[in-house]
RNA sequence: GGGGGAUUAGCUCAGUUGGCUAGAGCGUUUGACUGGCAGUCAAGAGGUCACCGGUUCGAUUCCGGUAUUCUCCA
């Protein structure tokens, strides 16, 4: 069966139980600080269960692409180097959101698994909880009966809270598990060992392949559970890993979902896999990754240095990594594999089609910038081992300044180690690591104390910023949190009109009202769709009756920019063409920053272009027409521009600015009319990555600002010019002017030295063939070292000592031929140290050439006199 | 968010006790050779050594700050 038609088989079944096929999130996740990426199915279900969100379907399921880089059965060191564990995978679940529990949910499973996938009932086992006694909870008898109507009941297994009880997160919804196994080994191990001691014991061919998630309870902060009024079901299941079992191959490499990638691989580098291992893994490295970063890209999140960028960097780059020392690529190739990946899944994941040639451009640029950092790092590696030829270890400082500083991989670093004989003192390595992340940790130190929680129970805030700046509210729950000794607290209200930070558009802030206390609200953020204010100050009454006030002037250019925002993006479309997509977006009240995917540097006057357009948008004074509540469909044929990699609802906000310029999705707060936004400037267009653009860009009072500053400017400009007409060809004279008067100076002072020295040529003092010129004359410090070297060149065997005296300092210069010099009887340096003392200074040199300068010119003639009888005597 | 590094010619980079007349390769201009292209040779142009301040007689070099950028950690 093809992997295609084992997902298509998937969601059909549960269709035909009447669930909802919905979309898979995107899997950047935006507004949860725990998480960075969708790493279960359940978490685009995450604001049900929390109840932060109203339940849409009661029965869903879907395909979700997840992707885990650490956790306790994953690691990314590990990928790759086994068969069955990946950084992006595929997750096919089923949810009931207050509707079928345990006896549907099993059913169902045991129907798809052994009906539809006709899979050997004698090859599976489940697992049940057991029971936990410290949470007070027994068996989970309910699922066992389930269970022992389909299967033998030594193919049920008990299993601990470790395994079979699931929780979200420290508190919140959670309940037991059931989990199903499968026992791939062939017959003759089957009788050696029973399939059900190897059960959960890390066994390649005896894996869990589906996970049903009971959640009937509630973890309180306490540690207590409580009984939940809703229960729900949350089911997993590896689709890559069942497409193993149904396809009757050992490896989730060997099935079609890898096997067109690892092929192509093999081919490109010249090699078959399945011959060395080292190769193998590495393609299957090669293979995982580039499916992370590409799905990654497409949905938006680009390779940066910090958070979530910084974990898909890495990812592509140990892909690049591998490839590099196993299988010999020296110039970017991952790129080269995306079409192979894209053909496969276009058809399930239409965004990776859709924005493949941005993706090729990111990795491609990723992949080159990288090879650079590691040929640099070779480089470094290289002059420390000629600087250190007798040691036998490499230093971990070293190393780690080489993995550190220059990013060069530390496996890397002990492969080349190696390969000359040579360890690396890998202790002091860890060492280096371990500062490094203590201090990091240090400065992310956050502690959070428990909520406070007034209004138990609260239903989902209700957000009035819309219509209104001001509103009475309650304090639903609050807590303290703590980071750099900087004390704030975090505060939900049961419904409010600040705006929470959410589409690039920043969190508003004011006040908080409250029994005569002013609480100042410096941000608003959401947390799994929960808008927190953060307050700098703990309210003292705090089940009081509050006034809440947002900072009017603040949302005003917030909402002018927010706009502009819109009108440009629009307006670039226009000018550039239509492969231009948001990347990402800032707008605060100070100005707008707008990402966006076109593959070359802007010109000035297509960036003119958009200024005019724009504001020509903003005179016509168009009215901002918002319609909330649209069915998804609806705005799409509206022609509203959806972003990539952004969750939407089936329920969307649309707004329109003339429905034949702009129409977009958009949760954000607007002018009521684009007049408002009065001027529209850009200040800057940059790049960000390949393929990816900046434009920064002001509106209103800021925009007005800007450009006033700018003509102050030109008019003080003009201002020195006189009378010019035309300041532009006055500068451009004047630096003509400067730079043939700079040339012209510099030719006199050639000829006057070249003048100089023949003058001084003639007061030379000759011992034998041994001349030698000591004098004091009046001449700048650079010029004097210009007119040494000449003189210096005049004679095989010379000395030339000059004094100088300006501002009341002296300065000495010393210059000896190079044939003196490489006699070694005389030392600029040697000279110039014995006779600076007279005038108080110091100085050096080469042996060749050395200058001093000091603090007493008086002493001049004493050091001229001192230097002379040093020749004398030294010829 | 925290640590470390980098910023020198159009590009890629050298430049260690602070004083060498700031260099190399590629590119570019001109000339010569060649039937043309490619090429070879010769000559030349091109630098506020990122910016601001400090130490020093003297800073591309040492110290501090700013900007940009790379990199590791969170």
């Amino acid at each position: 069966m093809k992997s295609s038609e084992i997902r298509r088989s998937f969601l059909e079944f549960f269709k035909s139980k009447n669930h909802q096929i919905v979309q898979g999130s995107p899997i950047v996740v935006k507004d949860d600080p725990t998480l960075m990426f969708i790493n279960a199915g359940m978490n685009q279900f995450k604001d049900v269960f929390l109840g932060n969100a109203p339940v849409k379907f009661p029965r869903v399921a879907d395909t979700q692409k997840c992707l885990r880089v650490s956790g306790k059965h994953n690691d990314l060191e590990e990928v790759g180097h086994d068969t069955y564990h990946h950084t992006l995978f595929e997750m096919l679940g089923n949810w009931s959101f207050g509707d079928y529990f345990k006896e549907e949910a099993i059913a169902w499973a045991w129907e798809l698994l052994t009906e539809v996938f006709k899979i050997d009932k004698k090859n599976l086992y489940v697992t049940v909880f057991s029971g936990d006694e410290q949470d007070g909870l027994s068996m989970d008898a309910e699922a066992k009966e389930s269970w022992k109507k389909y299967i033998r009941e030594d193919h049920i297994l008990l299993g601990s809270k470790k395994d079979n009880f699931w929780e979200m997160g420290e508190t919140g919804p959670c309940g037991p598990c059931s989990e199903i196994h499968i026992d791939l080994r062939s017959e003759e191990e089957k009788t050696k060992i029973p399939g059900h001691e190897l059960v959960n014991r890390d066994h390649p061919l005896v894996i869990e392949i589906w996970n049903l998630v009971f959640i009937e309870f509630n973890r309180q902060a306490n540690g207590k559970l409580s009984v939940l009024p809703q229960k729900h079901i949350d089911t997993g299941m590896g689709f890559e890993r069942l497409a193993m079992v149904l396809q009757g191959v050992k490896s989730n490499y060997d099935t079609d979902v890898f096997k067109p990638l690892i092929n192509f691989i093999a081919k490109m580098a010249g090699v078959t896999y399945g011959q060395d291992e080292k190769k193998d893994i590495a393609m299957r490295v090669i293979s995982d990754h580039l499916r992370a970063v590409a799905f990654a890209i497409a949905d938006g999140q680009l390779p940066s240095n910090t958070g979530a960028g910084y974990v898909i960097r890495r990812i592509l780059r140990r892909a690049v990594r591998y490839g590099f020392t196993f299988l010999d690529f020296q110039e970017p190739f991952i790129y080269k594999i995306l079409p192979v990946l894209v053909e496969q899944l276009k058809d399930v994941f239409p965004e990776i089609e859709s924005q493949q040639n941005l993706v090729e451009m990111v990795i491609k640029e990723e992949e080159s910038t990288f090879l650079r950092t590691l040929s640099q790092g070779v480089k470094r590696f290289d002059q420390y081992i000629n600087m250190n030829p007798d040691s036998k270890v490499i230093d971990g400082d070293f190393a780690f300044e080489l993995f550190d500083t220059f990013g060069f991989p530390i496996d890397l670093t002990r492969l080349m180690a190696r390969e000359i004989g040579l360890d690396v003192n890998m202790e002091d390595f860890q060492k280096g690591l371990e500062a490094q992340k203590s201090r990091s940790r240090k400065a992310a130190e956050k502690t959070t104390d428990d909520w406070i929680e007034l209004i138990p129970n609260a239903p989902a805030t209700k957000f009035l910023g819309y219509n209104r700046l001001e509103c009475e509210a309650q304090i639903v729950k609050y807590r303290q949190v703590t980071q750099k000794k900087n004390t704030m607290y975090e505060v939900v209200l049961d419904r409010t009109p600040f705006y929470a930070e959410s589409g690039g558009q920043v969190g508003d802030s004011g006040v908080l009202e409250i029994a005569g206390q002013v609480l100042h609200v410096v941000d608003t953020r959401k947390e799994n769709n929960l808008p927190i204010h953060i307050v700098a100050e703990e309210p003292k009454n705090p089940t009081a009756t509050l006034l809440a006030k947002v900072d009017m002037e603040k949302r005003r250019l917030t909402a002018n920019n927010h706009s502009a925002t819109h009108l440009m993006h629009a307006a670039l479309r226009q000018v550039l063409g239509t492969h231009v997509e948001q990347k990402g977006s800032m707008v605060d009240s100070e100005r707008l920053r707008f990402d966006f995917s076109h593959f070359a540097k802007m010109t000035d006057e297509e960036i003119r272009e958009v200024e005019k357009k724009v504001n020509a948008k903003i005179r016509e004074n168009i009215s901002c027409q918002i319609k909330e509540n649209v069915p998804i469909e609806e705005a799409k044929k509206m022609g509203a521009m959806a972003l990539f990699g952004e969750k939407y609802g089936e329920q969307v906000r649309v707004i329109t600015f003339d429905p034949g310029y702009s129409v977009e999705l958009c949760g954000g707060t607007h002018v009521p009319a684009t007049g408002q936004i009065g001027f529209f400037k850009v200040i800057s267009e940059s790049g960000i990555a390949a393929g990816v653009r900046r434009i920064e860009a002001y509106t209103a009072d800021a925009a007005e600002t800007y450009i006033f500053e700018h003509l102050d400017l030109m008019t003080e400009i003009q201002g020195q010019f006189k009378g010019a007409v035309n300041p532009l060809t006055a500068v451009k004279n004047l630096i003509q002017d400067n730079s043939s008067l700079s040339k012209e100076i510099e030719q006199f002072q050639k000829e006057k030295t070249h003048q100089l020295a023949g003058e001084l040529m003639k007061t030379a003092k000759k011992i034998g063939d041994f001349t030698y010129v000591v004098r004091k004359i009046a001449i700048d410090p650079n010029q004097a070292k210009n007119l040494v070297h000449q003189l210096r060149a005049m004679e095989d065997h010379m000395i030339v000592v000059l004094a100088m005296e300006e501002d009341g300092k002296a300065n000495l210069v010393v210059g000896l031929s190079d044939e003196l010099t490489s006699t070694g009887k005389f030392n600029a340096g040697n000279i110039i140290r014995k006779i600076s003392p007279f005038i108080k200074g110091g100085g050096g040199g080469q042996p060749h050439f050395a200058m001093a300068g000091g603090k007493d010119p008086s002493g001049i003639n004493e050091a001229l006199k001192a230097a002379e009888s040093e020749i004398v005597s030294g010829s």
